[in-house]
DNA sequence: ACTCACCACAGAGTATTCTCTACAAATTCA
DNA sequence: TGAATTTGTAGAGAATACTCTGTGGTGAGT
């Protein structure tokens, strides 16, 4: 598991914690919206400046952020073909 | 105190703490020994993967270069004015 | 004085992050 | 089904991380 996975789990976590859209964490930590969409994503390796103004926003500690999640979910690796099973 | 501050302090300490040059290190990582200079001077604010990479090479956790030093170190601020009027 | 190892620092170039605009799929609600 | 909200994704440009090269300063050992 590599450390933007680490960070794109954690981060979302924390941000569904807060009760936040990407957009509104977007707009209150000053950066754009498509941006973090990306980071949730592992698009891109994010800055420690970065890091630290969303951690701020989200009421957690920066070093959270990047704590490897202890139950360790294997299984969230790949969704696989979950299209298959619409049946609607 | 500032991200890349709390950064720069825990990255020097566990260099020397590893015992290693910034030339060694930055060998070791695959970085640029001018770029880890730089970094322990709080120039620039590494991606969360040059992070995760001095981590593994000084066999800490990622998340703990950027736990903020406990104590404080209020103190080591500023180097004054050690220039001592050189005068060409 | 000389060498050697280590580090600060600057300038220029390359690579990557981060912003902005725009469109579409997915989800929620009525 | 339809409207509002949220998220994914793409492309182009601005900003900044990161590399490479070179210069100089400091302390230890000879």
């Amino acid at each position: 598991m590599d450390i933007r996975e680490i960070f794109a789990i954690n981060l979302r976590a924390a941000r569904k914690e807060a009760g936040l859209s990407q957009e509104e964490l977007a707009y209150r930590a000053d950066l754009d919206r498509t941006y973090i969409s990306s980071l949730e994503r592992c698009v891109y390796a994010a800055s420690i400046d970065v890091l630290d103004g969303l951690a701020k926003v989200l009421g957690v500690d920066p070093a959270e952020l990047l704590r490897r999640p202890e139950g360790k979910a294997r299984a969230a690796s790949g969704p696989k073909s979950r299209k298959g099973s619409k049946a609607g």
